[in-house]
Formats: structure tokens, sequence, C-alpha cells
DNA sequence: CGCTCACTAGAGCGATCTATCTAGTGAGTG
DNA sequence: CACTCACTAGATAGATCGCTCTAGTGAGCG
């Protein structure tokens, strides 16, 4: 229906992604989204603040949803992280080093400064975490421990796309992702042996 | 002697790591620091993009300074990680989450639109890394493995105040600081049976 | 047909942006 | 004293900012 909407959004999140919130005119939006001006703000009357907060819980989702490709149910999450971290940074070079993390760049811009937009991105990256949070639980690991890894995974995701957008290198993506893939690795292997060695115990 | 120079790079220090690059417009930054308009481009011929770029610098090299008073040459590692995690999640708390790295911010912004300024965050980036080995390699690790872990936990660093910052909570920090703790702890344990067994194979 | 209303279209507002310009001040030097 | 020059001071230019406003279009429907 809304075809305009949603061009909008998209451009917009492209946008952000690479220059920032700030750093991006809504005059350059819509000129990029092929879109009336009007429209910007008959679809968005919040304006520029309400696009942000929706482009952020929007590309969420989006980038949720890739890396629910990676780390499907069933699948080896030790193969999964290395993967993942592998295609990220396939991804950066491909690009230019401009596509990392669709939200981060906003999520530092405005955490201090716009408290809708703070939300959104707190949102996302706690759905992101529940999510990888899940994969681990099914791979055998306690909630608990499951958590502070997924928080940690992430934690090194991003700040290896800060290190690699600036460096103009995958270098630290590669680092960071071979150190996760050990995390997990030793997680899940800690977590069988102990799993043995109660089973002897108590059988 | 230029007194009002150094004012105009402190507090556009201090903007910018809170608000970005592109959010702070070089007239408030000349009200908070208190200068004429005319001194900021005096000082900096090239306008915004120099002061940003030389910003960089500076407020990189001080963080370097801070890092530095925590990795004390002798000092053990593994504690100074831990601590070092401490006290950023305590500096973010105290400042209602708004210090974080002074650069990681703009280095977002700019990655794909000031090369020069790319440029800057790239070589702080990179000065913390030898510097983080240096330490590393004092405390018996190879120099491979020390620049390794050096970027690993850079960039656990930054991805965390990313995640911290966003969702107001010292958890993410304490979890990444706790990881980068049990990684440092790991490499110089193994690297220690590692020369033991090695002596034990050669003597 | 006649009416509604979601959407298109863009002129234009006041504010703010970075940057330039000229004028003036005042400490240091011969 | 006269001269220099680093620095102060701020008005102003010209572009762009986010946003509001009115007018117009066209599909859907009684």
């Amino acid at each position: 229906m809304a075809a305009t909407r949603d061009r909008i959004v998209e451009r917009s999140a492209e946008l952000f992604r690479r220059q920032g919130f700030a750093g991006t005119g809504v005059k350059q939006i819509v000129a990029e989204a092929s879109a009336p001006f009007g429209s910007l703000y008959h679809f968005f009357p919040g304006g520029k603040e309400q696009l942000g907060a929706e482009v952020i819980r929007w590309s969420g989702a989006l980038y949720g949803q890739l890396i629910d490709a990676f780390f499907l149910p069933g699948k080896d999450v030790v193969a999964a992280t290395s993967q993942f971290f592998l295609a990220a940074g396939e991804t950066l070079r491909e690009t230019d080093y401009a596509d990392a993390c669709p939200i981060a760049t906003v999520a530092l811009e405005v955490s201090s400064t716009s408290e809708p937009m703070r939300e959104a991105c707190s949102d996302v990256f706690n759905s992101w975490v529940d999510g990888a949070t899940d994969r681990l639980v099914e791979s055998g690991l306690p909630r608990r421990r499951s958590r502070a890894l997924a928080i940690s995974m992430l934690a090194s995701l991003e700040g290896a796309f800060v290190l690699s957008r600036a460096m103009r290198s995958t270098e630290p993506l590669e680092i960071a992702g071979a150190a996760c893939t050990a995390a997990v690795r030793d997680a899940v292997a800690a977590q069988r042996s102990a799993r043995r060695a109660r089973r002897k115990r108590e059988g």
C-alpha cells in the first residue's frame, strides 16, 4: 500500500547507518527515496525523531533475521558463530567498510540526546541478546551462562565493527570472531564434561 | 600561552564524545569554551574538520594515558584488565552514561564521510592496541598472541560501551570485563604451562 | 456523479549551520 | 615611541536545517 513510506524507511536506514542521524538531512532522505517532501511529515508526524526511532526498530528487526539465518535451530552454534563473523567481514569489505551494524552509529549519537531513540536502540539490542541466548540454551548451556555469552559476543561484534570501519581492515572482525568462536566452543565443552561428571557421580 | 585554543579542544572533546561530531555546532563549542568565534578559525584554519581530527588525536592520547595508568609495567595484567573494566563502568554510571570511549561516536560517524578524521581515529585505535600489546608481551605472552588479545579486548570494550550506553546499564561492561579477564588469565596460564613443558622437554 | 480522504507536491518559514570578513586590542620588540 | 603580529570580537554571508502550510490529485464509495 504505502510504498512511499517503506522507501523512506529503507533509505533512511541506509543513510543513518553510514552517516549517522545528525549527519543525515531530511531533504537528503526524501530525495534519495524519491518521495515528496510532504509525505515524510504525513507518515511521520513526529518528525525526524519519530522516523529515527522507527528506522532503528525496523533495521534492528531485519538484522535480527540475518542473525537468525546463521543461528538456525539445531545447527552447531560454534560453526554458526564463526561463519557469522566471517560473513560480516565480507559484507564490510564489499561495501567499502560502510555496512556494519545498522544501529550502532545512531545508538552512540542519541544515547545522551534523545530518550525515545535510545530506548529503541536498547530494545533492539535486547532482542538480539534474547535471540542469541535462546540458541545457546538450545545448545545445552544454562540460561545464565547463555545470556552472558550472548552479551559478550554482541559486544565483541559491535566493537570489532567500530575498529574495522575506522581501520579499514577486517582484521579486528576476524580476531573477535575467532575469540568468540573459541569462547562458545569452550562453554559447550565445559558444559558437556560437567554433565558427564554429574551423570557419573549420580548414576 | 594559547589557553583559548586548549579550551576549544577540551570542550569539543567533551561535546563530540556525547553528541557526536555532526550533532555539535561550532557555535556551541565556542560558547561553552568561552572563546570568541573568530579564534576558532584563527587556530583551526581548516575549520571544523581540522578541529575534529585534532580533538580525536588529543582525546585519544589522553585516554591512552588512562589505560597506561591501569596497565602499569610490572603490574599483573589480569588484575589490571578486571580493574579497568570496573572503573569504566563506574565512570559511565557517574556521568549518567555519557562518558564512555572519547572517540567511538565520532569514529562511526566519520568512517565513511571524512578521510582525515577516519585516519585520526585509526591512528588512535592502533596506538591503544600497540600499548596494550606491549604490556601483554611484558607479561610473557608471544607478540602475535598479545596483539590478537589486545585487539579482542579493545573490541569488547568498545562494544560494551555501545550496549551499556544504549541500555543504561553497566551489565554489558561487567560481562565483557569478566570475559576479557578470563581470556587474559587463560592466555597467561597457557603460556606458563607451555614454557614449563618446553623446559622439561629441553632441559 | 459527488464526496471523502489518504496521499502527493513543493513553496516557504524561521532557525541554525559553517565559514569569511573587517576591525580592534594589547603584549612584545626595535 | 612606532611597529608588528598573534589574538580577540562579532557582524554577516550563503547554504542548509527541520518543519509547516496550502493546494492539488486520484482511488474508493454511497
